[in-house]
DNA sequence: GTCGGGACTAGAACGTGTTCTAGTCTTGGC
DNA sequence: GCCAAGACTAGAACACGTTCTAGTCCCGAC
């Protein structure tokens, strides 16, 4: 995910903690352009050099702090499993979980969705790790009953379709109840054949 | 796509053409970071203010500059159409064409994909305009013989798809074969249903 | 205990997107 | 042909991400 979250001494950790907290939740009142790194320093008690030691960029910063959003989405969905009696019901289920909790926070999201975006090399590694965990939870959701080789494909379409839609609300031209839509209807699509 | 294109005298519409050019020779050069907005000015014999009357911001050129590439590629497409025996090689061939066009361009691409990724008011008409005509080439490709509806969920999932993997591509974390392989993968998912 | 290295701090400095200002040039309506 | 409106120009100014500097503090090795 980032440099060595594992090598840091416990104080330098929640020193890590408080940056990534200022940052959302001056990300939750304003979205990307109210992230201003000056603010997030000050607001975590930290110097703003310090805050480049810890995350390559501001994109880095928030990318960081998806990732924490989608390891709590990825917990809560294990501890109450995705609801439903066919496999495309419990997709669905999860899915929408996953948008549900980013339409609570609509600034906040647009400012990690936005970050997650950006070509840059510590972001990116966010990116892969977001990724990865929703790709678990979707391949979770689908259970074992398939193909394992459907199921990778199946997953890594979906998850496409997630990101993609995801997008396309961060940045206004669909509303939520679209991105609902176009999740489900992908999910018939590639699932349904499966008579699920 | 933006301000009322169709308003233009013909020397305004001559110097908007020569900022997007401008944009996309130091764009082809050096990526999204080398399109340096007084760069491009000099380079278009402008003036920095000049740009701004005629897009909103630095994404917003280059997202429009995206849009003059897909209706491009949309012509290309109608003059010759898209080859291959079954629906889902006529998609394929489509998509493949589309991403070969941009893997021709890499810093080009990284450029405008990233641009038209911004949360930027004037960035969205893009977003939508080449989204819209990445639909139609879609449509276009899958032809006549579908279920209106089937059609038009078909075409938006593998715009998703698209997309995603796109970004993916541009934000280094997949190769281009991955890329086309994400797509033949989604394509057959989506279509070897209705025996095409 | 103390010494050395590295992490932290405050703040200046820099680069680039964007906006502003004051003045000039173009153009369409009369 | 002339005038007002508004488009264009050069360049300064501003905002914010990022980097740099100089000095201080903390911590582990001895």
């Amino acid at each position: 995910m980032d440099a060595d979250t594992t090598t840091l001494t416990r104080s330098q950790a929640a020193r890590r903690e408080r940056v990534i907290r200022a940052a959302l939740d001056l990300g939750a009142s304003g979205g990307y352009d109210a992230v201003q790194m000056r603010d997030v320093a000050t607001s975590a008690g930290v110097a703003l050099g310090t805050i480049y030691r810890y995350f390559s960029s501001k994109d880095h910063l928030l990318a960081a702090a998806m990732v924490e959003w989608t390891h709590d989405l990825e917990r809560r969905v294990g501890q109450r499993p995705p609801k439903g009696d066919t496999i495309t019901d419990r997709v669905s289920d999860v899915l929408r979980r996953a948008t549900r909790a980013m339409e609570k926070e609509p600034k906040l999201s647009e400012a990690v969705v936005t970050a997650l975006l950006s070509p840059d090399r510590g972001a990116a590694s966010c990116q892969e790790e977001v990724s990865a965990t929703m790709t678990r939870i979707l391949s979770t959701a689908l259970g074992d009953d398939f193909d394992p080789a459907f199921k990778v494909q199946a997953t890594r379409t979906l998850g496409h379709v997630w990101f993609s839609a995801l997008i396309g609300w961060v940045n206004g031209w669909s509303g939520m109840e679209k991105v609902g839509d176009e999740l489900d209807i992908a999910t018939h699509l590639v699932l349904d054949q499966y008579g699920a």
